[in-house]
DNA sequence: GAAGATTGATTAGTCAATCTTT
DNA sequence: AAAGATTGACTAATCAATCTTC
């Protein structure tokens, strides 16, 4: 009964999950804040799915493109291709490195720099991880057609461009 | 000239920000990232943009529902409207009771509820930052036409329902 | 016992300052 | 001097535990 009850107030709080702040003006506004909810729900609900495996997005982004990269990066080059930080990324690769997950070594030619690797543990979590992930995105965005999904892609880059243009001009 | 010089870093950064991840394997899962991201660089630019005032976005939503609500909010709605946990609210509502925007009372009838208010300075900010603030909006979004920041909201609507589906089913 | 709020621990993130190496 | 990394101070967010009041 616990578990109904907890069940049915989950589901409570999604359904209005999916409604905005009832702070818009007119639809321009609107459709700034609709995208600013969906990152943010998109965030939680990452924070929640990767906490199975006691991990979180940040992680998970940070061993994705370790793998994908295929060899160590730099701290810098990771907190580039993330857009975070360098001071964020050494607490991540601290934290990472604590659990065995990856490896600090330094670099031959330069003393400054540092490379990240996947250890096999590492590689192995990560294999894991984006198996279940991949699973779930498919399940979150069959809720729109491939033509909606080519669309949404389109249209987010747009907005992006405006951002990147506002920010230019200031 | 060190001006010009950090200006050419932060456009090419920007111009960066517009591209994804390079980790995206398919439509599906760009159209994801691509929310995501999008969410991620509003969040980063709104976080610049409130530092004019010392203040955050999470600060400006929260001022933003209590003029929208003209009157007193406990705690608990607050947190339920912005959908953030209640001792996130707790503090919120502290720092800027500590900078003089807000106030807390008691509840006459409650004494477990706090009613938060905004106070006369706080209602001046808000009126404030919320005036540059539209105007913001309305540059960033005029990247896209009034049909498309209609698709957009039509399109991040499903993905939350889509986000809220998966949820649920679990 | 449950509701509303607070506290404490932890993660993520930013920025400014510092340190070492180039 | 500039580059790469780290440290420290701070905000924001979550969760678990606690406290007071209903």
């Amino acid at each position: 009964m616990v578990k109904a009850n907890a069940t049915a107030a989950g589901v409570m709080r999604r359904a209005e999950a999916v409604e905005l702040p009832l702070t818009c003006r007119n639809q321009t506004h609107e459709a700034l804040v609709s995208a600013w909810w969906t990152g943010r729900l998109l965030q939680k609900q990452a924070g929640q799915f990767f906490r199975q495996w006691d991990s979180s997005d940040a992680k998970f982004n940070l061993l994705l493109v370790l793998r994908w990269a295929g060899e160590p990066m730099t701290q810098k080059d990771i907190g580039r291709q993330l857009l975070v930080d360098k001071s964020n990324v050494t607490g991540l690769v601290t934290r990472l490195a604590r659990a065995g997950l990856v490896r600090r070594q330094v670099v031959p030619h330069d003393r400054r720099s540092v490379h990240v690797t996947l250890t096999a543990r590492g590689r192995r979590l990560i294999d894991e991880m984006d198996e279940r992930y991949s699973h779930r995105v498919r399940d979150v965005m069959s809720a729109l057609t491939e033509d909606e999904q080519a669309e949404l892609i389109r249209l987010t880059r747009k907005m992006r461009e405006g951002l990147a243009a506002v920010s230019e001009e200031e």
